[in-house]
DNA sequence: CGAAGCCTTGATTGTGTTCAAACGGGGTGG
DNA sequence: CCACCCCGTTTGAACACAATCAAGGCTTCG
């Protein structure tokens, strides 16, 4: 939190990496820093809120009476993402330090999108891949096994979180893991140390993982189908 | 398939039904029988395709390579739907008899939409309340037990789907409720066998079902907290 | 230094899968 | 007409995977 001034104009240039007619709205875009486990309200008046992630991780959280929880979306840098009160047992969340967003009313989004017939193509072009990757994590936690539910995490933060030397930095903590794949924390750990030992991945720090062999994370891993290096 | 001629004009007639500035799309329906098992083609071009169930059932499914698979979406009467081929892993199929849909093609939808400031903003809806049901059926597919998952999707289909007496008219077979949930078919009968011998549900027929305890089904089931009436 | 989170590993338990078998209805062909 | 088969449904028995319970290590922060 050294100058807030500061870091928001810096975050503020980071808009223009939005593709396209997105970017048409940053004129209005109002950043926010959040810290871990700050909460984004999820009234936000009758159009809903926009938002996008500049830096940071950001969960949308399906929570029961019971204490049941599930997290039902994960939203990482460049990922847009829609907030209507139409999914208020939802709680949407900051769960990194340092996570910056950009935040956009849905009031005047809707205005734009009247006259900009680009914009608003894109808009519905953004839920829909919402929609198919939640699609997507349907089959995933509904019929994969604990270790592949693992393996398809790290493939799928490959590319959206991984760092110059091509090691995946793991955004979140064991528990998002596990409450966003639908297992338990201890599986996620002994998934994690079997993919290990066999030689599939390789752990540097708790949070950072490097993927030494990304075809046998590919294919079913039910197998011992792979030799287990050094 | 008695007088195909006459069921076109018969189930046009039911397109008032759509809500609010949807209607506006009818001029250009088309009115599609499909048999049950009839695939819709999920390569419709560029701007994708627009449905709208009329009577009968459509499931999207997810398959993998080794054979498993993920009922991610049930389509019933008065539910609209979106094919783009940017979900060409997915698989949409007629899953009852004398299913008849409106299909839009999504070129014209568009240009229609691009004029019609309320039609853009309710094709929005549609798509979010899409993703609404999707992030909840990964709550129940995640964290909610065999019993609980069926408990549900009777309570879902309540309303949805229930004749006039108030009986529950299952529109798919034990199969598809399994894959749809992402339990074993033999598990979907033992909680059906369990909650009729509770007393929560009675069974008129292999597809009819009354509730016959409504709380019971709302609440969790794992305690044995209601008394069996007969 | 203690407390609180997070991560890891082991032992035990339990829920749901898998395998197996049998029933019923609807269609087809002998 | 009956035999037959296919499909959907149901129930039982054995097994397996992941949850739960328990405990210990590690880091960070007050």
């Amino acid at each position: 939190m050294k100058t807030k001034i500061h870091a928001a104009d810096y975050y503020r240039r980071m808009l223009s990496m939005q593709p396209h007619a997105l970017k048409r709205l940053d004129a209005f875009a109002k950043i926010m820093a959040c810290n871990r486990g700050r909460e984004i309200p999820n009234n936000p008046g009758p159009a809903g809120h926009w938002y996008y992630v500049i830096t940071g991780a950001v969960r949308r959280c399906a929570v029961r009476s019971d204490g049941r929880r599930q997290i039902v979306d994960l939203m990482l840098p460049r990922d847009f993402f829609f907030v209507s009160d139409s999914q208020n047992e939802a709680t949407i969340e900051a769960i990194a330090d340092e996570t910056v967003l950009a935040s956009y009313p849905g009031q005047r989004v809707e205005l734009v999108a009247e006259r900009d017939v680009e914009l608003a193509r894109e808009l519905r072009d953004v839920a829909f891949q919402s929609l198919t990757r939640s699609q997507a994590q349907l089959l995933i936690i509904g019929r994969l096994t604990a270790l592949e539910k693992v393996g398809s995490f790290l493939l799928s933060l490959d590319g959206r979180a991984s760092d110059a030397s091509g090691q995946v930095v793991l955004p979140v903590s064991r528990y998002d893991i596990a409450d966003y794949l639908a297992v338990s924390v201890e599986t996620v750990c002994r998934a994690l140390t079997d993919l290990r030992q066999r030689g599939v991945i390789r752990l540097a720090g708790k949070r950072t993982i490097k993927i030494l062999n990304r075809s046998a994370l590919e294919d079913r891993m039910s197998e011992s189908s792979m030799v287990a290096g050094v």
